[in-house]
DNA sequence: GTCTATAGATGGATAGAC
DNA sequence: GTCTATCCATCTATAGAC
């Protein structure tokens, strides 16, 4: 059987598109190759001529969801440092993202998991992330407030998803909300523009 | 052969302890009972006169797990809150917690996993949180100002454990010390005594 | 209570037909 | 490139000897 050109190509970014919802939803280590390829409409066998091994494949989804996610925080360069933060915050902190990690961000679905794997995949993570960081440093004008900004915002969902009733999960989001928006104004950081120079705290 | 009385207490607290270690080290679903038994120095036919199941077991480091941490929160009830708040930002945000998670808490090496599991882990998750909780925000003065801290925590160990490189883990938990401690100065909260009256903010 | 042995299911990965 | 079939390791859990 003949496939078209740009087949493999296709198929491999739909591979990627599934499989890193699959994984984000029930995890790495739980989640397994022939569930994977089901939710792709293919069986386990197709698996090898896309990746290496699964850990490859793991290393595939950071590069891939991380890059899609620095695309989303980088949108809307010309909006108000104030602005920006309003609505990044309702974005990333909403009871949809707590309720949908297969839509959500990588971050706090397989950071856990990362951390345990090996090193080349942990590099990337780290090159990802630091472009992330790049984008939030422009916006909040400090290196170490976008560090802490991101490690709130991840905690935040990471917790949130952990708790079984949603008017919880809403106390909390919202809580770091507050939080992050108050302490961002209290550092007259709302004002920051896009455009300047990064400032060591 | 003949057990003492109390041997089986005295292995299942030995157990917790062990298996509490391994799985925050290695992961709930990556850790197997065999490895489980063997760090205890038993083999995997015995596990299930201790536990009833895998997840039986998750249940029951939920609770020991989290019951040690608020012990840990708890201490130094004396101390000023800037004293309190300075000594338990060291502790938790210290390298040695990002290096070690086998020693360190339950939170950011578990909370995504638990997210996926039954409603009774989470419940109990929730509850031993709430207690959790509730001691720091006696300490903080405020409810929502406790979540955020504790997301923030959470948050900055889970991503520090996942970058390769010493020096970016300690930006990152540096980072988030900076921020707790400024943020929390800036709401005049590093004077509220302990023993006053949580406000709502 | 713990051991060995094993059942039964599922895991990652490979081989060969189409 | 994807399929079915399969190898082999590992997993959770159980059964029976001591």
């Amino acid at each position: 059987m003949r496939y078209p050109p740009g087949y493999k190509e296709k198929k491999h970014t739909e591979l990627l598109k599934t499989s890193g919802s699959l994984m984000k939803k029930n995890g790495f280590a739980a989640t397994g190759v022939d569930a994977l390829m089901q939710s792709a409409g293919m069986t386990s066998g197709a698996f090898y001529s896309h990746f290496a091994s699964k850990s490859d494949l793991l290393k595939a989804l950071v590069t891939s969801e991380l890059t899609a996610s620095q695309n989303l925080w980088a949108r809307n360069p010309h909006a108000s440092a104030e602005d920006w933060l309003d609505f990044e915050l309702e974005r990333y902190l909403s009871i949809q993202h707590v309720q949908q990690p297969e839509t959500g961000c990588l971050l706090p679905s397989l950071s856990a998991e990362i951390a345990r794997t090996d090193l080349s995949i942990r590099e990337l993570y780290e090159q990802e992330l630091l472009k992330g960081h790049a984008i939030l440093t422009q916006r909040l004008g400090h290196e170490e407030l976008a560090w802490a900004f991101i490690c709130q915002l991840v905690g935040s969902i990471l917790i949130a998803r952990a708790l079984p009733h949603e008017e919880l999960q809403r106390s909390v989001i919202h809580a770091s909300k507050l939080f992050l928006r108050s302490a961002l104004v209290a550092k007259n950081l709302s004002f920051a523009m896009p455009t300047q120079e990064p400032q060591k705290l």
